[in-house]
This record gives C-alpha cells, structure tokens and sequence, in this order.
DNA sequence: CTACGCCGGTA
DNA sequence: TACCGGCGTAG
C-alpha cells in the first residue's frame, strides 16, 4: 500500500487507522496544536500515555491528522476536522484491528504516520483490508461532512475514555452501530439500535413492535476488546449470532438506502455486488458481443443482462495469467460460433472460415 | 479427460 | 480454396 494521498476515499479510512494506531504510542506532545487547546469533547484526560492501551475505540479521540495533511505550523485539529475525523472513525471501527496488528506496541513513536504508512506494511494491505475487493469507493467517506449525530452517553464514555472504563482491562464492550447511510449512531444495546432503525430508517412506528429482524441487516455489533491488542481482528471479526452483517467493513456505504422489503438478504451483500456483477458481466460476455448480424436465434438466450448501472469499466477480467509461451494467442472467444449454433449436424451452414477450423467470421469476438 | 477455437501448415 | 494437425483453453 502507499501513502494515504494516493488513496481512495476509503484509502483514507486506512490512513487514519494507522494513525489511529499508532496514536497508542504517541505521547501527548505529538498531539498536534490546537488539539488539546480546543478539546471539545474534553479530551484533555489524555495525561497517561504510558497506560495507553492501543486498541479500541478510546483511540478515537486521539487521531493525529496526517502531518502531510495538516503540517504542525497549521491550525491544527479544529472542530470541523475533529467531527470530520470522528465522523469517519465511527464509520469504520472495524478495521480498527487488523491495522493494529503488524506493528506492536514496541514500535517507534518518532514518526507514527509514516510507520503507518511505509512501515512493515504488507501485511498491512494484504491481510487487513482485503485489497482485492473492488467495489466503489464509497463516496461518503470521501467527504465527511455530516458527523454523526450526537453520540449517547454511554458511547461517549466509552469512545472518549471514560477513565473508569479504561481501567477495566481485559473486558469487552459490546456496541452496536448503525450502518445506515450517513447515520452511524451507536447504541449500547441491541434493542435500541433496532429501536433505532426501525423508527428512524424503516420508518415504523415506535409503538407497534412490527420488527420482523430487518433491522439486523442495519446494524453491527461492535465487539470491542479493550483488553488485546493483537486480538485486533480476530475481536472484531466474530460477529454476534443475531447479526446477519458480515464483517465487513463498515465504511462501505452500504448503497442501499431504500431497502425494498422484499430482499433483505441481498442487501447485506450489497458491498460485494458491484464486483460480482462486474466479473460475471465480463466472465459471461456472450450476450455482449454478439454482432449486430446475429442470424438465427437458436442459441440466444433471450434478453440480455439488462446493464446495470453499477457496471463500471472497473477492471476488466482479462484471463491474466495465460501462459505467455504460444505468444499471441487470443484467448478462446466466447461468442457463439458456427459450430455451436448449428451443430456438427448442419456443417454446411458454417461460415467457410468455421468449416476450415479457422477462425470464426460470422460470430466475431 | 473431452470439446472446442483456431493457428499454422499443407495440398 | 479446401482441409487438417495440433496446440491451448474451458468445462
């Protein structure tokens, strides 16, 4: 991975991981100005660095902007920044952990957002963040400017620190966070966050108790091991039975704003979706390439994959990987050729080029 | 493994 | 032009 300008907008959730993390060890005066003197949410309590455990949410408050963002001659952590920070953090706590994990407490605290950043960090990119997953970068989190509604006073406590709280070592606070679009309340307990989703997002009401469980595909379940810092993944990833949100992460916006009642399944696979199609889209083109002089209609397979919007250039599936010995060879096209669509039996209508084992001309590639 | 697409060669 | 050996790939 590289460094946090080069990265999407959800690259950036992964800076600030690595930051976040990294925050563990940094002792008050890397605190950037301004971040102390303003302190909005009293965060002034930040006096025991060497007790700092590293995991958790309780980090959240101390996020050092990169310094390539905001250099230290700058205004530093204003209010808006520190929303914005908090904002992205309560979106993706998730991948608190895995970042967490190649760089251990013994790390350098000289310069915490470059070992982020160049660190040991291919374990960093390969095995906490799924790099492969293709799907958009959420747009939201590109620009958080709708913070979070005010959190509750429990998740205050526990996100800023309550120092009772942090004192409990090797004790698990289990939030649950609302995954709703630009929502990202968090909630103690099960029953308010589906509470919470049913009356504000699904828009049922409060007194009629109608939940039929879609609620659970609208929020996850914060396992917070305040204890372990190894744990990181493994803490977060084991999600409560009546969770149906995978582990994924939840900076993913979600795309799916309107859930129609009649799938709520899919739309816990929402994140994944765009890459599926896009590689079934290009894994099956024979709809999408025919030519426009398709003669008979023996092989057609009736409309064809309505476009989907989604579908984006994206990466194309090219059969990399091929092996490079028989030089030039185009991989064996997948549009109907003559032999297909008429049969050995009906030889004679093959295009010429079929009938001499040549290359199609009828069905173009 | 077979079926297939088709390159490269031959008649 | 007509055909086919054989390679690489997909299933």
């Amino acid at each position: 991975m590289i460094g946090c300008h080069c990265l999407p907008p959800w690259g950036a959730v992964f800076c600030q991981q690595g930051a976040i993390h990294c925050s563990g060890q940094v002792g008050p005066e890397e605190l950037l100005p301004g971040q102390k003197a303003e302190d909005p949410w009293g965060l002034g309590s930040w006096d025991e660095a060497g007790d700092w455990d590293p995991s958790g949410l309780l980090q959240s408050a101390y996020i050092p902007v990169p310094r390539q963002r905001c250099p230290p001659g700058k205004a530093g952590l204003d209010e808006v920044m520190a929303a914005a920070v908090l904002t992205s953090l309560s979106t993706s706590p998730l991948i608190l952990g895995p970042s967490s994990v190649p760089f251990g407490p013994a790390e350098s605290c000289c310069d915490p957002w470059k070992e982020a950043l160049a660190g040991p960090s291919g374990s960093y990119s390969s095995s906490s963040n799924s790099g492969d997953w293709g799907w958009d970068p959420p747009s939201d989190q590109s620009s958080p400017s709708t913070p979070s509604p005010p959190l509750p006073p429990e998740a205050a406590h526990f996100l800023f620190g309550d120092p009772v709280l942090r004192k409990r070592k090797n004790s698990v606070k289990v939030m649950f966070k609302c995954l709703w679009k630009s929502c990202g309340e968090v909630l103690s307990t099960s029953s308010r966050i589906q509470k919470h989703i049913s009356t504000m997002h699904l828009g049922r009401r409060a007194e009629l108790d109608q939940s039929d469980g879609e609620e659970d595909f609208y929020y996850t379940e914060l396992d917070i091991n305040v204890d372990s810092l190894t744990d990181g993944l493994s803490s977060l990833t084991p999600m409560s039975p009546t969770s149906s949100v995978p582990p994924a992460f939840p900076s993913l916006d979600l795309a799916v704003p309107a859930p129609s009642e009649t799938t709520a399944v899919p739309t816990i696979l929402s994140p994944v979706v765009p890459t599926t199609l896009c590689h079934v889209h290009s894994d099956h083109a024979y709809q999408g390439c025919l030519t426009p002089g398709h003669p008979v209609g023996t092989g057609h397979k009736g409309p064809q994959l309505s476009q989907p919007t989604v579908l984006k250039p994206f990466v194309p599936a090219i059969p990399s990987g091929l092996k490079p010995t028989t030089g030039i060879r185009k991989p064996r096209g997948e549009a109907k050729k003559c032999r297909k669509v008429y049969g050995m039996e009906n030889r004679d209508m093959w295009c010429t080029a079929c009938r001499w084992k040549k290359a199609c001309q009828r069905f173009l590639d």
